[in-house]
DNA sequence: GATGGGAATTGTACAAAGTACAAGTCTGTT
DNA sequence: AACAGACTTGTACTTTGTACAATTCCCATC
């Protein structure tokens, strides 16, 4: 879990943040500051970060924002359906403002997530009669490129 | 996290139990105590159980069995391929003697994980040139039918 | 049967991730 | 301006898992 930055997940916005603030109050959520650099931070990367290293992202910027408010924040993302939790690592949830399902593929070396396709609906098992579903994940493990070409020099 | 045992996955072994030590002989696993009973705890149950769930279980038998040792054995089963791990609940980590490739269904309420069919191996999305795949979960989270009922009454 | 060496196990200490909760601060409304 | 409720903070704690040194066990050889 070292070269987090050196994988292959671009860095680019995934949607237009224009205006976060209203963005929230349709969903629900009422707008703070620390909400909306907490969702900024997450939307404007594709590197699947965890609570963690969100709160390390912003501390620079908002000195007193705490840990418990991070992982609130996320929390009540999650749950007015703007985020998904990923449980891939098995160690740490990290979380993903893309919330349409697709695949993810994390290294085992490094520790970076990235995105993969979609998953065809039909071909998935089908849930016993009285199980609810609520969300699915599929995801890879193993070696991403650039811990491959490490790995061999 | 309160019912685990209520849930609906049955508690049949999985295969022959026979010869344990010969079995971990042959997959280069010096058998010992400690690892025939953690195996066997393992594969006679479908409940997923995590880490700590086998410590606890052994511990009446196996007073001077430590926490370590399980950990470490169960790493061990998985890199020898006769056990797979499930990152399934993002809290902790849960083990299954079944290693083919089947999806898992966990309880957000109870935390009871239960088997699922297959995966059809083409729908799967296909993995950009450079990534190496080691392993690769199915899981679907949600509600099952005893925490349904409960919730209801 | 004794003995030496390597593997396995144990127990303690530690680290990381996440939660509980009470106190403090902010914000919007009256 | 004052109140109430929501939001945030900080501390303490729990859970899960790892590091590592010391001990114990097993087995081959003498």
């Amino acid at each position: 879990m070292e070269r987090q930055a050196s994988c292959p997940s671009t860095a680019a916005p995934i949607g237009g943040l224009l205006n976060t603030a209203s963005f929230l109050r349709e969903k629900g959520i009422q707008p703070s500051p620390q909400r909306l650099r907490i969702y900024e931070a997450l939307a404007s990367t594709r590197e699947h970060p965890s609570a963690d290293a969100i709160h390390r992202q912003l501390s620079p910027e908002m000195p007193t924002l705490s840990r418990t408010t991070v992982y609130s924040t996320l929390e009540l993302f999650v749950g007015a359906g703007i985020a998904q939790e990923l449980a891939i690592t098995g160690s740490q949830l990290r979380f993903d403002a893309e919330v349409s399902s697709h695949a993810h593929f994390a290294c085992r070396s490094c520790g970076c997530v990235v995105d993969l396709g979609g998953l065809q609906a039909a071909s998935l098992p089908e849930l016993p009669l009285g199980f609810i579903a609520e969300s699915s994940q599929y995801f890879i493990t193993g070696i991403c490129p650039s811990c491959t070409v490490s790995t061999l020099a």
